[in-house]
DNA sequence: TTTTATATCACTAAATTTAGTGATATAAAT
DNA sequence: ATTTATATCACTAAATTTAGTGATATAAAA
């Protein structure tokens, strides 16, 4: 008898954890060892139980998916990270990716896929869900828009680090002069970082910013 | 024998209906007659297919769970929903339970309580998550965190129709003059609501009614 | 090595928002 | 009957944001 492909999941959304659990449990050849609902301790957890594959989520309280990642390759230590994500703007797939993500899927995925996207990354290969493929084959041909995710949604990340200081700035009211004054520049450069936001993030104006800073709880309140 | 109770799940990541299928085909009692990724088409399929409850997402592309539950009560049919949502403050809370939603819960609850969700709705009953029912005694008793760190403490109650009106527009992006154009009034009266909501608010900018806006449901993000 | 991304700043011009004051009309409340 | 709240509009002036273009320096990536 083979050996199980021993999983670990981590996803804030505990319904979704146990929905994956009862898909994966029509499977003889998985199973779940464990899971997390947030990165804290998951590189730890996971180095320690010896876990074939890990499926997991970008967007997760405490510590994001970035970040254990990063954990993963300052600790030297390696896994097969399957990521796990609503998002899927080219920014994110690549960063993820160049982090050591074996595999990347969209939440917009059907069960099937994590089936296949397991096998395939424990064999070795890559896997990457319908659309990421398409927007990596987009970005490689140089034909994909700027900041497109096809589900509208852009993620976070990629905002640099600049840029989300600004916008926090932004959403807690500061003006242009003010944030200028904060952050030791001149009023010219924060609206360039303004006006290269309200491009990047495809909203109209400041509102729209704001109404961005609050989805992805870059702010308080 | 007994009929199964017929459900009929929306929420627009496809792996979070896989799993919740593959959680409910546990139960003998289910039956899934189906599915949709968005909130189109949504109250028309389930007066179609005679559903007894419908799980569904608030945040959906296109068409959200709140217009969905408004959509159901100007039609005048009615349908046992229980709400899944990521969020749960207690405005939203409210919102879709005075929309007609006999239950709540949150995507950080485990698979056994969208079970006992379902059967408990279906028996008439109405039913909160733990978190949920927390949230809705705090606030009748008064002693949940008033919405807003600040000092104002300015409830949305104070706020005039017009007001209310011009304040979602703003929130939606809409310039002065496009607020104008909409309402038939002229951009100095919009301008003499955004003053006054700005006082009223006890906020610096038109940044700070968005915040207001959002922190209250006022518009659907 | 060349390109790309990021962060910086300048300049212009138009549009919009902020901040006052003040006025009128209507309906509701005291 | 008088006050209060609401909604409307005008006018002015300053401050801020939006929308372009263009330029420089640096670091990272291809």
């Amino acid at each position: 008898m083979t050996e199980k492909i021993r999983l670990f999941l981590a996803d804030d959304h505990q319904i979704l954890i146990d929905g994956l659990v009862a898909v994966l449990k029509t499977n003889k050849l998985f199973e779940v060892v464990g899971y997390s609902l947030s990165g804290e301790n998951l590189v730890d957890e996971v180095a320690d139980k010896n876990i074939d594959v890990l499926i997991m989520d970008i967007n997760m309280p405490g510590k994001d998916g970035i970040e254990v990642l990063k954990e993963f390759n300052s600790k030297g230590f390696s896994c097969n990270v399957i990521v796990f994500s609503s998002f899927d703007d080219i920014k994110l797939i690549k960063e993820v990716l160049q982090l050591g993500a074996k595999g990347y899927l969209t939440k917009q995925s059907a069960g099937e896929n994590i089936i296949e996207a397991i096998t395939t990354v424990y064999n070795g290969e890559e896997y990457y869900s319908k659309s990421v493929r398409e927007k990596i084959f987009l970005s490689f041909t140089g034909k994909e828009k700027e900041n497109d995710a096809t589900n509208g949604q852009i993620s976070p990340e990629s905002i640099t680090d600049r840029e989300l200081e600004i916008l926090k700035l932004i959403s807690l009211e500061y003006s242009g002069k003010e944030i200028s004054e904060a952050l030791f520049i001149s009023t010219n450069t924060v609206e360039t970082h303004r006006k290269n936001l309200i491009k990047k993030l495809n909203v109209k104006t400041t509102v729209g910013l704001v109404k961005f800073a609050l989805k992805h709880n870059l702010i308080n309140q």
